[in-house]
DNA sequence: TGCGATTGAATCGTATGCTAAATAATCGAC
DNA sequence: GTCGATTATTTAGCATACGATTCAATCGCA
């Protein structure tokens, strides 16, 4: 009985909710790789390219808020982007502290060699993208993880 | 008709399985900091430390194992922690290709002040631990990122 | 017994992420 | 109107991640 509430007190690998969704994370995030490649972006330079493309010209502000990152690590990244001719990083007239960024005709034309990322991704992972088992759970597991981490964004910000 | 089909082709972030699991990973990592930083550690120092908490005395190759990380992550994390005194780094002697990384006293004392943090984490992300069902959702999407993730790995590794 | 292939770590280079501090522009109460 | 508070971005510094390469030790098989 003692040594069971010991093994309680000390945390293990395999039961941390974190590590498995850190490690499940990292592993897509890495499978996205060789596919991202042929287009020459990272997994957090398509994700911008994603909020881009179902929305044009945002500020740096909206496209964190999208990504859950902040301007820190969205400056140098979009800068990359711009360098690559993919974006432009203009001042706001409006409002002198907001920096827009919109897609270049590069940048949308890009849009339609990413297209095939989803499909290829899924058979990279070995998703059945006709087996509606599979979808319903991925659709599932998305739904729970988008609302839990929601909520613990809230929290963490007070 | 023709319109449905072109969404479908563009992936929409809030219809990502990895955004979620990426944006998640890092909300709770963000909820540690500040838990373990009075202990000295970072999150991924955490994990190795649980990790050899759990089985003292293991190569770096076993340790990247458990935490499906790699010896170009784990060697200048591990320096770092022998610098902090909490784990000494020796060749093998049966094999002089394997570092061992085992616990100092130091590092076996942190465990007793590491215990109250999956308790303090809970509480700072609004987790109730007295919630059966809380604790059954938490309990099912673990098992099934564990799942997901060993799946996944397997196949990136051909 | 050699010796090429493999293996385990370490190194290098690049790209995040995040906190804290700096900067510049706008807002707002008086 | 104006000056302190707030806001958006940038910069600096630190700690991962990971592919590619190197290096030394060990393995396996002719």
């Amino acid at each position: 009985m003692r040594k069971m509430e010991a093994d309680e007190q000390m945390p293990r690998l395999d039961n941390q909710l974190c590590f498995a969704l850190y490690r499940a994370s990292r592993a897509i995030i890495r499978a996205y790789g060789p596919i991202l490649e042929p287009l020459g972006l990272t997994y957090p330079q398509y994700l911008v390219m994603l909020a881009l493309w179902q929305n044009d010209r945002q500020s740096v502000r909206d496209i964190g808020a999208k990504l859950s990152l902040d301007s820190a690590t969205l400056t140098p990244l979009l800068k990359k982007l711009e360098v690559r001719g993919l974006v432009t990083r203009t001042r706001s007239e409006k409002d002198e502290r907001v920096v827009d960024i919109a897609l270049t005709k590069k940048g949308q034309k890009l849009r339609e060699s990413a297209s095939a990322v989803p499909v290829d991704l899924a058979c990279r992972l070995g998703v059945d993208v006709t087996d509606k088992d599979s979808l319903a759970e991925i659709r599932g597991l998305r739904e729970t993880l988008t609302r839990l981490a929601a909520g613990f964004e809230r929290r963490i910000n007070e």
